[in-house]
DNA sequence: CAAATAGTGTCTATGAGACATTATCTG
DNA sequence: CAGATAATGTCTCATAGACACTATTTG
């Protein structure tokens, strides 16, 4: 429920945080800003802030992923992951952040705004070990990888980290990064063109990858992905 | 990210809301109770509260869980469903609510405690239509609802429904009330017997549901159904 | 006995995994 | 030409769906 009356209790700072995820280089890359207040000064976070007093929580994290990183909600895939709110979370009052999940095609590094020192790409794997980011981000990060992980396994999602006209196999090469496996390519093919309503032809073709012309697909209307696809064990 | 110094803003309170779900008479259940303070007093509603100021937010679910219902978090299964914040869902004051989903097996009609004028089970499927819970009770619940449905699909969960000791036809009955479908007993028989690490023998039988004794048992180690059982269409 | 539920088995169709082959581009 | 990637096809195995049959209880 909500309260039975006004709450009797101190106030709560609430927040977004994004996982900014695209596939670079055959690998998945997360979208980190570099902090230019403390606490944490100097280090690696993810984007986010505050939410305004009469903003909705999605509304927030568009305008958060607009202001630093410039990336426009239409142009991605953006939708709520999960609530962190443990106490001393954050060092300075009670935090509750709602963090979002956002999948983009690759794209130029995003110039950073608002309190950002700088913003950058980084492989998601470098980020889970290692190089701690602030506050429980680490966590969040994780969080959301494994979230588009096992999203992309029953879903037409994975086509959001693809640019507007895209191939079978650079679709496939989403997978294998995200995955961080093998797929066999013609396999993949006959599963991807045999789901209905997944992938539409545009009619054009495409040898930016090399070798003999493929064809070029937009996103269908299928948002689910039925029989999925299966995710290699080994 | 968290704020680069403290907010700027005025408080946000911050609640927990519970969808608490249980299969009686062959139907998905949910928990609901009867405000006993404006607002939308006298109105049925999720239960739930506020969040301590040192308190975890799923400590808060599993303190609401036990204050307004008795249930013990040991008991049941407790996750978080999601986080709903829109300006003007409380008519006091700005309130972001971290909503949990509780799956339970059949008990007694809890006993309501805290700020409840009462408490009772009541289909899922009537408190979707209709019946308007107070707030945006209605729409987290069907959050809830549908969490559980897609949920036990790939997923050992509908055991959480099941008592500590059950049959493979109890077990079906669970799937067949969230899901509304008949299902085979024979295939069903075969998938859940046939996965490993699923199910426990006891050893023991039972005759509660009449006809042939059937074996009894626990819950298995497995927390994943893979391949997952298959939700019929139509 | 009938009726109910449990448990096993059999056949078939679908779909995934493995892998051969042909097609069409670049260098 | 070699080498890359695309696209189609074939075989086999696992598994889901449909459904027959037997087992063991209660009334």
């Amino acid at each position: 429920m909500s309260p039975s009356d006004a709450s009797p209790y101190p106030p709560f700072g609430v927040t977004v945080d994004l996982v900014v995820l695209t596939v670079r280089d055959h690998t998945l890359n997360a979208l980190t800003i570099r902090r230019g207040e403390p606490p944490f000064q100097g280090q690696w976070a993810l984007p986010g802030g505050f939410v305004r007093p009469d903003e909705g929580l999605e509304a927030a994290a568009a305008r958060e992923l607009a202001e630093e990183t410039g990336l426009d909600q239409l142009e991605v895939h953006l939708e709520q992951l999960a609530t962190f709110g443990d106490p001393g979370r954050d060092p300075r009052m009670r935090v509750v952040s709602v963090a979002y999940l956002v999948l983009a095609p690759d794209l130029p590094t995003p110039r950073p705004g608002g309190d950002a020192a700088g913003a950058r790409w980084t492989p998601a794997a470098d980020l889970a070990d290692g190089s701690r980011l602030a506050f429980d981000h680490t966590k969040i990060l994780e969080d959301g990888v494994e979230r588009a992980r096992a999203k992309i396994e029953y879903s037409s999602l994975a086509a959001a980290f693809c640019p507007e006209e895209f191939t079978v196999g650079e679709l496939r090469r989403v997978y294998e990064a995200v995955w961080g496996v093998a797929l066999d390519p013609r396999n993949f093919h006959r599963k991807v063109t045999g789901t209905p309503d997944f992938l539409v032809p545009t009619g054009g073709t495409t040898t930016r990858q090399g070798g003999r012309p493929a064809q070029l697909f937009r996103r269908g209307s299928a948002e689910k992905l039925n029989p999925p696809m299966l995710r290699p064990e080994a």
